[in-house]
DNA sequence: CGGGTTATGATAATATTTTCACAAGTGGTT
DNA sequence: AACCACTTGTGAAAATATTATCATAACCCG
């Protein structure tokens, strides 16, 4: 049962990266509901998938797998987790505290998964200075000096789509190389920092397309 | 500059189909500010795309460009929005209106793209019969009728994750096949309902595998 | 303890998606 | 009217991604 899971994450397509966080979640909770051991054919039932394609991704990081019986679900829950860096708990920063920020905030989801928002900016002189749960919200002259001080290394962008752009460009500054965008644009970033776009808009319209004949 | 455009859905690949919105969105901008024609080079620059890819992307539903000049702004997207079926208005439904639900209902930004959210449903006795905004919750016993008689094609699932997928299957029931699914977990759904997972987490989850070698 | 069963991991075969390369059309300029 | 700088649309090629196949290892059970 070693798995020799280093590996330089150049060789890995980013669409087996975009899969793995589905197998972590996947198998939580199988072991949630005490099941041991899992086949790539079960797991792949569960999430819609073939079992070729699981078995494919997994062995991008290593052998975790017994022929005849499958996969240890609490040991290989550990080694994705590992490998996709969910071992340790990441800070946040979130930007833009109107509606969407405020939601954003009070969503209980990112703390129990190790995402922690330990900072909230906002242009806006009159927001500056509010409480909102724990946290007080920062003016943009803080940010450099927040971001290294905390460590932070994830933003959270939630600022009006017209503003996102130079935001976006601020946090990158900071080196920031991650970046949650709840902004309806698509960001532009340097090579090495990585957006993730939150945006049901698109998400709906691309599905109009199948209902429109009907 | 005649686009016949009507096309089978069949054979036009989802990765195109994701894509569409995201042109038209820039295509929007463009409109915005007041330009003409756009160049599948400028385009591309814009979305951080090949222009080879946005051309061949926009070849599967005809021809709107011209050598030399590029695409004109307003034509192409009239275009667009008609093969996404965006040249009219949307009904959906919410369903679950805790935070999460409620932030949904509030976020101005469905109503102006044309879909609207003309009814709310939640489980709880306590929560039925609530205004939020316009809408008045109703029972999930209103979910059939209502959803026929306002004619909803388009889902969004708002609840906990452990009934998340008992919404769905019941939104199935009633003929939706199209689902904005905010809940984190993985759908199944039969053939022709369409799904879109919106999951900040999974997200998160999928950079930090590029974060934490570093 | 050996035969039957099962499911992995590796590799091969497909399928899909992206990129390339270029003929052909456009409009402006001289 | 000839030239030039551009840019489309599109087959073909290249690159990626998915699925199928299969030898082999691990376990179970009597």
């Amino acid at each position: 049962m070693a798995g020799r899971s280093d590996l330089t994450e150049g060789d890995v397509p980013e669409v087996v990266v975009l899969r793995l966080p589905q197998y972590v979640r996947a198998l939580a909770d199988l072991l949630r509901r005490n099941v041991q051991v899992v086949s790539s054919q079960q797991l792949g039932a569960q999430l819609q998938m073939t079992p070729a394609q699981i078995r494919k991704d997994l062995s991008y990081f290593g052998r975790f797998g017994k022929q005849g019986r499958g996969y240890p679900v609490s040991y290989l829950l550990g080694e994705l987790r590992q490998v996709l860096g969910l071992e340790r708990t990441w800070n946040t920063c979130l930007i833009g505290t109107g509606r969407l920020g405020r939601a954003i905030i009070s969503y209980p989801g990112f703390t129990p998964e190790g995402f922690n928002i330990v900072a909230a900016f906002d242009a806006a002189s009159s927001e500056v200075g509010q409480t909102i749960g724990t946290l007080v919200v920062q003016p943009f002259s803080d940010l450099d000096s927040t971001i290294r001080e905390r460590d932070i290394r994830i933003g959270i962008v939630a600022v009006p789509a017209n503003h996102a752009q130079e935001v976006i460009d601020q946090l990158v500054k900071c080196d920031v190389s991650a970046i949650l965008n709840y902004a309806p644009i698509s960001p532009q970033v340097p090579e090495g920092v990585h957006v993730r776009n939150i945006d049901p808009i698109l998400s709906l319209q691309s599905m109009t397309f199948y209902l429109k004949v009907t």
